[in-house]
DNA sequence: TTTAGCACTTGAAGGTTTCGAGTGCTAATC
DNA sequence: GATTAGCACTCGAAACCTTCAAGTGCTAAA
């Protein structure tokens, strides 16, 4: 492709990306310096029609990306969305107060994404195949009432209250969280089997009735922390696109964001790679997406996928600036749960 | 007010919430059996306009209920909606598999409530004044890494990561929680004054330095557990009903949804009230939700009020469903709170 | 290879007409 | 006095038409 018709091609998308509506061939005379006439451009965006790159809603409209055309701005033609100091700021400042549960900070963050993007923000913990419990700790309230807390290998923290068949005392609820260590910690669901169950039970002794309810909990438990969950923030955004005017549509595409599970396979096709993933329109293969674009970034630790952040949003999103957006995000992110640090360096100078 | 304008004034209500439109006087002869004309009908409505129960979109249009008409409507006319037996068992079976955390069972009533009525679902934890904790429990993972546990006096449940600023040892952190038992708990955020975190600093002894790190995430505990939180389900159903074709309109009301806000003061607003609230149009004070009805009914334990499910809609919503569903609703989730059973009588039969 | 010029296309916007559901009023009826 | 049939009138929704401007493709000249 010649270097005129790059230029072309990306002029039509940035216009497209900030109007909607199909670019003719003077109106993107004005903005580039283009050594040529409309009629010269004409016939190069009849070419780049032709090549797939381009489509024209009528006979005598202008030109519109196409999937493809998008994907060709996407990998080779966007340029770096420099983000400026406010936005740095917010996402340093809205970052650094929350700490605690990735839970929390994930939410903020598609908050902040969407907010900074005017797209819809999404916070997502993708599903795992097997996640174990490291830890068990009981809380003892009442003779019939007491809390399992389990702490996950990802580092979630998940509780369940617990009453107990029959009246417990604080010692056996002792008891059974030294017992839920030494035989479960480090299992994940499938590996908890009967021989082990059984040694459970001969460990509580007098209060092995207990452990079958509690095997139970385990296991929801377990269930629940395989299960993958998705925020969504920032919904109304959307509206303000006239792409997402049919109301029809948006209702689907509405659902679809509820019910969740697309969605959430769609980011557990697509999480081995590391890096940022821009699928546009139907390359999610969800039909109801295939006028939107999802960019979503996975949160690593320790090579570890827990997390992700993304932005949906039209077609014709502002690609630079939502992967610059993501970008600072996710290191912002990373860089939290890696340290740790944990708010502490409050007051002093970020750069002292 | 005659017995006949009520009967027509229930046949207007009745029509208008099945199809939306205006309601004229030749249609509602063919539901209804009255002994009268339509000019007899439209005599009686144009004096019920007069009394303001009615209103009339222009000249030549029929009538359509006015706020008043619905108060009249939901406070003396409304008939007692059955439950299917589909419905009930939905409602039965959905809450008696959740079990543990409030969180859970509100948000999972909320989705059914939206199912069930084809509107939205909102599940709510009211804002509260001065929650306490009442127990503590410190979980030790590593050195640098901790998870400090925190039941509150409503019987939620929360946790925090929490990475000294020194590495700690098992036992600093098994008497951190006992200090924190001993000092602080049953205390709310104002209660907890110089003098007690003093006791507890030389309660820790050498290891005071870790307190005041503590005592911030607890003051973050405390101000969480007060602040209300609030989830939303199906808000893609409201799309169905022409009232939210109006874009703008539509997209101020996802903001206020989300924003939370608006919609949790309201619910604090009422939440005196133990019974279900009805909020038509302007009732709510809540400029965006003019054109909107929202019922919710609290979910009281021991004379608290722990929570609360609602249904956003139209104006002219199917008020006695939605009321027999949030009955139904919070009925059943009072009894899991209350009896706490926990889904043990599985299989058993249910009136054995 | 580029460009000026021109005829042609087409949807959007705005205006007009038609249509019918529904009203209020009047006069006759129960 | 309450009820009802009849009728003229009203007004928005839908359908149809016209105009307009942005944009194209093509041709012939530079």
């Amino acid at each position: 492709m010649s270097e005129r018709k790059k230029q072309i091609l990306k002029a039509i998308v940035d216009a497209h990306i900030e109007c909607g509506g199909p670019v003719g061939s003077k109106s993107i005379l004005q903005n580039r310096q283009l050594n040529c006439s409309s009629a010269t451009i004409r016939n190069e965006m009849a070419e780049l029609e032709e090549m797939g790159y381009l489509e024209q809603p009528h006979t005598s409209a202008g030109r519109v990306p196409s999937e493809l055309g998008y994907r060709f701005y996407v990998d080779s033609l966007i340029e770096h969305y420099a983000m400026t100091t406010s936005e740095i700021a917010q996402i340093n400042n809205l970052l650094r107060v929350k700490m605690g549960e990735l839970d929390q900070i994930l939410a903020a963050a598609s908050n902040l994404a969407s907010s900074l993007t005017n797209y819809t923000g999404i916070a997502i913990k993708p599903r795992l195949n097997s996640v174990s419990i490291t830890k068990y700790e009981t809380i003892f309230l009442e003779p019939e009432h007491y809390i399992l807390v389990a702490v996950a290998s990802t580092g979630a923290v998940k509780t369940k209250h617990i009453r107990p068949e029959e009246p417990v005392d604080p010692a056996v609820v002792a008891k059974l969280s030294a017992a839920l260590n030494l035989y479960l910690s480090g299992l994940c669901a499938e590996e908890i089997n009967l021989p082990i169950i059984m040694n459970l039970e001969s460990h509580m002794g007098a209060d092995s009735g207990m452990v079958s309810q509690v095997i139970k909990v385990v296991y929801d438990l377990l269930g629940e922390l395989d299960q993958g969950e998705m925020k969504v923030s920032g919904i109304n955004h959307l509206l303000q696109y006239p792409e997402y005017s049919d109301v029809g549509q948006f209702q689907e595409l509405l659902g679809t964001l509820e019910k969740k599970e697309d969605i959430l396979n769609l980011v557990s096709r697509n999480e081995s790679r590391d890096d940022v993933s821009v699928l546009i329109g139907s390359e999610s293969r969800v039909e109801v997406m295939s006028n939107s674009a999802l960019v979503f970034k996975p949160i690593v630790k320790d090579g570890k996928t827990l997390g992700a952040i993304g932005v949906l949003g039209p077609r014709r999103m502002d690609y630079a600036k939502v992967l610059a957006t993501l970008e600072g995000l996710s290191d912002n992110i990373e860089n939290i749960i890696r340290a740790g640090k944990q708010s502490k360096n409050e007051g002093e100078k970020p750069d002292g």
